[in-house]
DNA sequence: AGACTAAATGCAAAAGCTTCTCATTTATTG
DNA sequence: CAATAAATGAGAAGCTTTTGCATTTAGTCT
């Protein structure tokens, strides 16, 4: 059971905290902000405080629990950790984004951090662009 | 001569623009936050205000003068863009930042974005670790 | 079950970073 | 040198996130 995590992070398991689990969960690979978390707990009918939801999220994340991005634009997202790092697509128009791995690109950052005599510890790799999505592509804009 | 950038920018020609360019360019491959843009003004005499130096360095950037990280941790930073991309390796102890640029990674990412249905307008990668500075690395610590 | 204690919560205040407002100043053009 | 649109400075305001503190609660021990 989840709230087996919570505990093993060394948290008790409250309300605010299984809730917030629950709505990572059902988010799936949306990225979801602090505000988007409380809002959806409101909307759930849960009374949480934001506050709680920022401690609640930074806690999760010191504990692995979740993974925190910080792509453009003011806001952190959060999305639940399922163990397997990931890297991640966006788009610039609709927000969407899509998560891929490629051993090549993480080999070639292992080869380059002993190169530079750095120790990795995490990295962050997003690349940003037009998705597919009709209203977001640049198809070649006949002189309209 | 350096005025003509910000002349082909379509931007005045003022004093704090020319000063702020100054700075970014002593800085070579050190990264300035805004506020550290407005200390190095405050040092030199030259009386910007900080407001100023947000709005400049968003109008350089908007013109391609300058490129903005977002690396972990609160704010922005600035380097002068000098044409060719590159990615960033930075020491989680001490800010170090090494850059680099590997075409392996550049090729893959152009792949991945195909194989995802997305045309790519940038990107961002960025190794977190510890540099080889003593203070930083974490050698096994032997006892004492 | 009831009592105890450290942890968790909610709220509001505060803290960073960044942007905006607007009166004043300045670069540029004729 | 006058005219004018752009730029500036100072502080207010905006956003996201954190903090302080009184109150509530989970987990533990009887």
């Amino acid at each position: 059971m989840e709230n087996q995590e919570i505990r093993d992070a060394g948290l008790k398991v409250t309300g605010p905290r299984v809730k917030i689990l629950e709505i990572l969960d059902r988010a799936g690979e949306r990225h979801l902000s602090a505000e988007d978390v409380y809002r959806l707990l409101l909307e759930s009918g849960d009374e949480v405080g934001l506050a709680t939801v920022y401690r609640v999220l930074t806690q999760f994340e010191a504990a692995g629990l979740v993974e925190r991005h910080n792509f453009e634009g003011g806001s952190s997202v959060f999305e639940l950790n399922k163990g397997e790092h990931h890297d991640h697509i966006v788009c610039v128009i609709c927000g969407k984004v899509v998560e891929f791995i490629d051993e090549t690109i993480e080999k070639r950052q292992r080869q380059i951090a002993v190169e530079k005599g750095f120790e990795i510890a995490d990295h962050s790799l997003t690349i940003y662009g037009r998705c597919n999505n009709p209203a977001c592509s640049r198809r070649k804009e006949k002189g309209g």
